[in-house]
RNA sequence: GCGCCUGUAGCUCAGCCGGAUAGAGCAACUGCCUUCUAAGCAGUGGGCCGGGGGUUCGAGUCCCUUCAGGCGCGCCA
């Protein structure tokens, strides 16, 4: 529809710079806006006001001549300039039948486009250390990350999601060590393994532990010590992965590789990395430690990769694991991190340039943090006093639902007040509760219609000249901006984009339906209409998809 | 000290690559259920886009500066 618009303004703009002798300027694209007001139509274009200067015309001059061009009938019903220099354009009512057949005749399918072009693409999010429970940051991280790869899917990306488990390093020793004062805690003999200084506290610990007593009785503590921190580091850390996994399963997210930071070293990656940095002089060694020219790409100091006492960096392990993405042929790598690690960023797209990749390869989405709001006030979490809010508690007090859509409701780079009385609360207040109510709405008329007998009507049966009402027309634009919504957040990177269009479309549905009856009138009217509901259903459905969030038939 | 993010209606926030009279939701107020779900709809009021400068036909949007809040600046992860 857009398409045989900018079609007609090229062939304008074309025919009247041929007119006037005039070339039209390098890089000049057509560009559509949907005008803010509604009194402005249903399209506008600013090109006159872009081609006035190289043409040497006013803009409104221009803009007339750009009309007295174009072609009405089938695709535009009227044109007029308006404002500074704009043409504002109503289209022929056809695209109302146009969006309710696509709408229809596509179902699933709905929304989708192909701006990605099946290109590879991976996400990699949450990503959080196995040594404890998710909280809620990871939570809005781990919502972003799954819902901004459906949107890339949807917008016709191949799409891989992936966990990096941080499995490496002192942290998954600490671990061990943790786990084995705990064993030995459980076995009445704690004295032996006293909890190291910064060790892990909370109480899946203590199961854990209680697991291996199950498991092994008192046989680890039969050896020395040392022996057996390797195995309760290890052992441990499947545990809470698997824990982790069951808690992101639950709140519908899945990946489709689990990929080990360890790994990289047992598969040999992290030599050849470092070796092709050293070839490309971005890495050098001095004072016994290894170190990424990272002052290069405008850092205040050169950064290590390899430690005096021959101990790799968690920085090593990145710049192997970059390599590794890039290996596995993803032209866009997309990250997803909390805002704390935001000074990491430079560093990242350091090596990623270092490495010959062109610089938009890589995204990062830094998350801010989340406020919990109990009463209106803030809950206040520390980690030392072992108050940790976890996704798990979320997920159970206020449903998967409401926890995911609340993640995504705003901009990544804002921090977000989740606001928990809000997130239960059954009303229009609730922008999930809103979504989904329209979507239960158009079930409900569906079962009234089975109980009349009546079926769904054919395509053919849609007759555009019964749309009159405005709110039919503002249903029709609602339902037909999904395609073009889903290409913009994709583009943007921007989840937020597809909660307020979720509840934009919401709107229209419940205006409409307070507005115009669908059972009690005129049969041709009547599947006119319910047609139109049938597609709002689909771009309803379609957009909780995106969003993981379920679309009830019954509330 | 340096860097990043944020600052828009009473509250929570949108505002795309600079465009028209700056938009939602909530809260407040006024209406709307004998008929498909009122968990809904319609309407009203509410603004120095933190302040100051600049760029230009045009700035909430870009640049500089300043103020306020948040978060970072290890041979920690």
């Amino acid at each position: 529809m857009t398409e045989e618009l900018k079609k007609i303004l090229e062939n304008a703009v074309g025919k009247i710079a041929g007119d006037l002798g005039k070339e039209i300027p390098d890089g000049f694209i057509v560009r559509l806006e949907r005008p803010r007001q509604t009194g402005h139509g249903d399209w506008a274009t600013n090109i006159a006001m872009q081609l006035a200067k190289p043409f040497g015309l006013k803009p409104r001059e221009l803009a007339d001549r750009i009309i007295a061009e174009i072609p009405f009938g089938q695709t535009v019903e009227k044109a007029e300039a308006a404002g500074p220099g704009f043409i504002n354009f109503t289209l022929a009512s056809d695209w109302i039948t146009e969006t309710v057949r696509n709408a229809i005749s596509k179902d699933k399918d709905y929304g989708r486009v192909d701006s990605g072009k099946g290109r590879r693409v991976q996400v990699e999010f949450v990503s959080a250390n196995p040594t404890g429970p998710l909280h809620m940051g990871h939570g809005r991280g781990a919502a972003v990350g799954d819902i901004t790869a459906s949107i890339l899917d949807f917008a016709g990306w191949d799409v891989e999601r992936e966990y990096y488990i941080n499995d490496a390093g002192l942290q998954m020793e600490l671990l061990g060590r943790s786990a084995q004062s705990r064993y030995f805690d459980a076995l009445g003999r704690g004295e032996e393994a006293p909890m190291p200084e910064d060790g892990y506290h909370g109480d899946y610990m203590t199961e854990i532990a209680a697991s291996f007593v199950d498991k092994y009785g008192d046989s680890l503590a039969q050896k020395p010590l040392e022996e057996t921190v390797e195995f309760f580091s290890v052992e441990t850390g499947r545990i809470i992965i698997e824990m982790i996994r069951k808690d992101l399963e639950e709140f519908g997210v899945t990946f489709d590789v689990w990929f080990s930071e360890k790994s990289l070293y047992d598969n040999g990656q992290v030599e050849p990395a470092m070796e092709e940095l050293k070839k490309r002089d971005f890495a050098y060694e001095e004072d016994g430690a290894l170190w990424f020219r990272s002052t290069l790409f405008g850092d205040d100091k050169d950064r290590v990769l390899i430690r005096t006492n021959g101990v790799p960096t968690y920085f090593t392990s990145d710049v192997a694991y970059l390599k590794n993405k890039y290996d596995r042929n993803f032209e866009k790598l997309i990250y997803v991190w909390g805002a704390d690690h935001h000074g990491y960023v430079p560093r990242l797209k350091s090596v990623n340039k270092a490495f010959g990749h062109p610089d938009d390869a890589v995204d990062v989405l830094l998350i801010q943090m989340v406020n919990l709001l109990r009463d209106g006030k803030p809950v206040q979490m520390s980690k030392r006093a072992g108050t940790i809010i976890t996704l798990r508690e979320i997920m159970d007090e206020v449903g998967v639902d409401a926890t995911r859509f609340f993640f995504v409701m705003r901009r990544c780079d804002s921090t977000l007040d989740f606001d928990l009385e809000l997130a239960k609360k059954a009303t229009s207040e609730n922008p999930v509760f809103y979504v989904q109510y329209a979507h239960a709405r158009i079930c409900s008329i569906y079962r009234e219609l089975e109980e009349r007998g009546i079926a769904l009507p054919s395509i053919d049966e849609f007759d555009v000249s019964l749309i009159t009402d405005q709110t039919e027309i503002n249903l029709a634009k609602a339902i037909s901006k999904l395609p073009e919504e889903v290409e913009k957040a994709a583009d943007e990177f921007a989840p937020h984009r597809i909660a307020y269009y979720a509840t934009e479309l919401a709107e229209a549905f419940h205006s409409f339906y307070n507005s115009q009856r669908i059972l009690g009138v005129d049969e041709p009217l009547m599947k006119t209409r319910i047609l139109l509901m049938e597609a709002a259903r689909i771009a309803l459905k379609n957009v909780l998809v995106i969003l993981g969030v379920s679309a009830p038939e019954k509330m």
